[in-house]
DNA sequence: TTGTACGCGTTATCAT
DNA sequence: ATGATAACGCGTACAA
C-alpha cells in the first residue's frame, strides 16, 4: 500500500481492489490517521474556506447575519475565517490581507464605510467578494446584497404620515455607509410626495464630535426637539437604540405615544415588542441577506470560470406596525409574533 | 536573489547585504507578491490559527463572548476559525474534526452539553482546548473559564429573600449543561441557607417534550404558579427570555412587580433596563470570560513544552439590582448604567 | 553574504 | 490495479 493508494482510497479517484482497500481502511483505524487540510489545499490550489468580515459583532444584526451566512457555507463544506475589524480600517485591511494570505475561496464583507483597498487583492486574483448590507462607494466590481434602506425608510415616513403626523422628525447617525444617506433620502423622499415641508430643524443627525451612545444621542435629540417652537408629531429614528432613547426622553416628558408623537425606529430586535409602547419598526430581512449573500458566493465559486456581471440584490425591508405609531386601532389587540 | 534570501528579508531571518535587500523588496512591491500562509505552515508545522466553536451564535451572550476573545487573539496574531454547531452534537463533532484537520493551534469551544469525543483529537496531539462558560460532565483534561452559575443564582434569591420572599420559585430550561444545574443548586443553597422550605411545586423545569421558546415557557410557567393555591412571592427566571414571558404573564394578571411578586432574570442585556419594571438581573461577565479564555489559550500556546496542570477559573457574576425586585427604594430613583 | 537542496503532507501524472 | 515521483510554496540546514 503506497502513498498513492492511500490518496486513492480516500478520495476514491480510482478502483482500488478490495483487498488493499481493507487493508488501507485498516491502517487509517489504528493509526488514526487524518489528511492534513494544509497540505490538501496547496497541492490542490484550492481551500474550501471563506472569510467573513465585519466591522463589528456588537451590532443587534451581525449575530444573524452571521449565523445564516455561516448555516449555508457549512451545508456546502466550507469553513469559516471569521474577523471583526471594530470598525477601523487598519484592522479591516489587515484581516482582509490576512485572510487572502491564507488562500480563502472568497469573501464575505459588511463595508466598515470608508474605503476598502485590501478588496483590490481579490479582484486582481479573481476571487469573489459579496458585500453585504450596503456597497462601498468607491470600489464596485464586487457583487452586494443590500438592505432595502430607501424603500424601508420612505414606508416609514410615509406610514406616520398616514397616521396624521405633519412634522415628522429623523435621528440620525453620522455614517459614512451607503445605509445611512439612502434611509435619510428614503425619509426626504416620503416628506416630498406627501407635499409635506421639509424643515432642516426636523433632521437631526448626530454630530461626530459629541460622542455618546447612539441611546444618549436619541435621547438628547428627542428633548430638543419637543423643545422647538412647533415640536414634531412623529419621529423615525434610524436606528433601534436611538429609538429607545427617543422613548426614554419621550416619557419623561409626558408626551402621550403615539398620540402626540408617533415613534417607529429600526431593526426588529427580540425586546422591541415588550417596550411600553411595543415599536413600530422596519424590519430588515438579515437572515435572508446572510443566506443570500452566502448561497451567491458559493455560485461564484463553483461556476468559477464564467465571468458574469457582478450584482446587485436588494432584499426589501418589511414594515411591522406596533403600538408607538398606531392611532387607529386600540393598544390591546396587536400582533404578537410578526414573521 | 534566490529563493533563500528572498525568505531571508522577508523573515528577517538572517543578514542580506543592503544591495540585496532592496532588489527583493523591489520585485516584492512590482510583483506584488504575498507569502502564502498555507506553505508556511506546511514548512513550520505551526498555524497561528485558532478555532472558536459555540453552541449557536444567537445568544444573548455569544456575540460578546466571540467578540472578547477574538480581540484577544488578533491582538497577538492569530486568525480564528469560526463554527455554530447549532447544538447538534454531530455538527459539534464535524466542525471539530474540520478545525483539528485544519491544523488549528488550539481551541476555543463553549460546550453544547453532551459529550464532545472528538475533542479527544486535540488531547492526543496535545493541543490545548479551553472550554466556556462551563465544563463537560464527562472529559476533563481541559481548561475551563467558567461563570460563577452557583453564587450568582444564591445571591439572586438570597437577595429575593432579603426583599421579604418566603416563597420564591425558579423557572429553569431542561439542560444537559453544568450551568443549569449549578444555577440550580444556588437556588437551593440559598432556601437551605435562609431556612426555608423547598416547595417542588415551586420548581418549575420546562419538559424537553413541551416545545417552545423560553419566552412562551416563562409565560405559562408563571401563570401556572399564580394559580397555585399559596403562589410565590418571588420568582428567579434563569434566562432572560423567561423573564420577560414572565413579566408580561404577571402583567397581565394584574399581579404587581415587585411588591405581589418580585422578579429577577439572567444576564444584563441592553435592554433589560427598559422594560417596565427594570429587571434585576444576575449578570454574567462575558467580556471577561472571552476575554481571559483566549489569554489562557496564548499562554498555552506560547508554553509549549511545559505541562502545567489543567485550570479551572470562575468568573464571578454581579448582581444588579433594579425596581423589579427592589421593595426599598421608589421606583424612579436607580442607577440607569452599571458597569 | 548568498545560493542549493531537502522536507512539510498532499494530489496527480506517469509508468509498470 | 498500484507504485514511484514531481509538483504545491515555503523554511532552513548546509555548502560555497
Amino acid at each position: 500500500m503506497s502513498i498513492a493508494t492511500v490518496s486513492a482510497v480516500i478520495n476514491q479517484t480510482r478502483f482500488v481492489s478490495a483487498d488493499a482497500k481493507r487493508r488501507v481502511e485498516d491502517a487509517i483505524a489504528s493509526t488514526g490517521y487524518r489528511p492534513n487540510r494544509l497540505a490538501q489545499s496547496l497541492s490542490t490550489r484550492t481551500t474550501k474556506t471563506v472569510g467573513i468580515l465585519m466591522p463589528t459583532i456588537l451590532s443587534p444584526v451581525s449575530p444573524a447575519l452571521l449565523k445564516s451566512a455561516t448555516d449555508v457555507l457549512r451545508a456546502h463544506g466550507y469553513s469559516v475565517l471569521f474577523a471583526n475589524s471594530e470598525m477601523r480600517s487598519t484592522w479591516e485591511t489587515e484581516a482582509t490581507e490576512l485572510m487572502f494570505d491564507s488562500q480563502v475561496a472568497g469573501l464575505l464583507v459588511v463595508p466598515a464605510g470608508g474605503e476598502s483597498p485590501a478588496l483590490e487583492l481579490f479582484r486582481k486574483a479573481g476571487k469573489p467578494v459579496v458585500l453585504m448590507l450596503h456597497g462601498l462607494k468607491t470600489a464596485h466590481g464586487h457583487d452586494v446584497i443590500r438592505s432595502g434602506n430607501f424603500k424601508g425608510s420612505m414606508d416609514a415616513v410615509t406610514h406616520l404620515i398616514d397616521q396624521g403626523c405633519r412634522r415628522v422628525a429623523v435621528l440620525a447617525l453620522p455614517s459614512d455607509t451607503e445605509s445611512e444617506e439612502e434611509r435619510l433620502a428614503g425619509y426626504r423622499a416620503a416628506i416630498g410626495a406627501a407635499g409635506l415641508d421639509l424643515d432642516p430643524d426636523l433632521v437631526r443627525v448626530g454630530e461626530p464630535s459629541e460622542s455618546g451612545t447612539s441611546e444618549e444621542h436619541g435621547y438628547e435629540q428627542t428633548r430638543r426637539l419637543m423643545a422647538l417652537p412647533t415640536p414634531p408629531d412623529g419621529i423615525f429614528a434610524m436606528n433601534q437604540y436611538m429609538a429607545i432613547g427617543s422613548l426614554t426622553a419621550l416619557k419623561e416628558l409626558g408626551v402621550r405615544v403615539p398620540d402626540d408623537v408617533a415613534l417607529v425606529g429600526y431593526d426588529d430586535l427580540i425586546w422591541t415588542r415588550h417596550l411600553e409602547p411595543p415599536l413600530s419598526v422596519v424590519s430588515q430581512q438579515i437572515e435572508a441577506i446572510g443566506r443570500i449573500a452566502a448561497t451567491h458566493l458559493i455560485h461564484r465559486l463553483t461556476h468559477d470560470g464564467e465571468p458574469e456581471p457582478t450584482e446587485s440584490i436588494t432584499v426589501d425591508a418589511q414594515f411591522v406596525i406596533r403600538a408607538s405609531s398606531d392611532r387607529k386601532t386600540t393598544t390591546t389587540t396587536r400582533e404578537r409574533n410578526p414573521t
